[in-house]
DNA sequence: TAGTGCTGGTCTCTTTTTGAGACTCATATA
DNA sequence: TATATGAGTCTCAAAAAGAGACCAGCACTA
């Protein structure tokens, strides 16, 4: 009996339906994890886990993103506190992007969680397969 | 020096651009984490590793989400063999969703991530509102 | 000196995804 | 007979994502 359970319920209702108030940000779970779970975040995470990089080079490293996609979502990791943006002025002006420590240490369970899937991979797309051939 | 910076490149990049071939499924990283990384997934993640559920409790339970993507979220989590659905011949039928052992396997990572959240709600609210504060 | 490319974006338009909510079907209950 | 139930599907509207043209200032080339 771990303490995740008894508190499942409060993590999961954001509010209740009819009348008062109740915001998303009530439920901590779902205001932190819907900021990182949609199809970029965690790729661009993966890259600047590794090293900072400038915008045109993470636009050549995930080379079908739009960039409108990969500005939005740097903007989204930045104003979250997990991307730090800075500015050269060199000619013309480059732009760097790089893991703050609050980036780095949302990285940790993040990188458990991407080195499950590559681990399991394969059982994935059995189950993938096993699931289309009964179904057709 | 750990092996995950050596091969990001490869876990990243999806196809090169040009001619031959090239698919999602290139990418283990991605092919998985995509499956996942939605708006409802980890959610149901979350409260079906505290017990199964039927279709309508989960509804219950998380109380935005529409029938058509509680609909759509189980199956596809079924799909990637996350889930198992069982149908019980009562009148009407009732349908119950639990994880399977890949399931939990998954929920492992993912729970320290959603506990990563729950911890840090904090310091992500105060970065949004000093990103919100310097940019108005 | 005009043309070209580099940077990091924004703007517009189209396509895809999501959300809201009505509808189904066979049974059980009031 | 009228209504509710469980687990969905169907349709239509709204929101989000993708494609790709366009922008500014400066350096280099022809």
């Amino acid at each position: 009996m771990d303490s995740k359970i008894v508190s499942l319920r409060s993590k999961l209702e954001i509010y209740k339906a009819g009348s008062g108030g109740g915001n998303i940000a009530d439920c901590p779970v779902r205001d932190v994890i819907q900021g990182i779970s949609n199809k970029w975040s965690s790729l661009l995470m993966m890259a600047l886990a590794e090293k900072p990089y400038r915008f045109g080079e993470l636009r050549r490293l995930v080379p079908d993103i739009s960039q409108r996609m990969l500005t939005q979502t740097l903007h989204d990791l930045q104003r979250d506190g997990y991307v730090h943006r800075e500015v050269f002025p060199t000619k013309p002006p480059s732009v760097e992007y790089s893991l703050t420590d609050l980036g780095r240490s949302m990285f940790g369970p993040l990188h458990q969680l991407l080195q499950w899937a590559e681990l399991n991979h394969g059982a994935v797309r059995a189950a993938r397969n096993a699931f289309d051939a009964t179904e057709t």
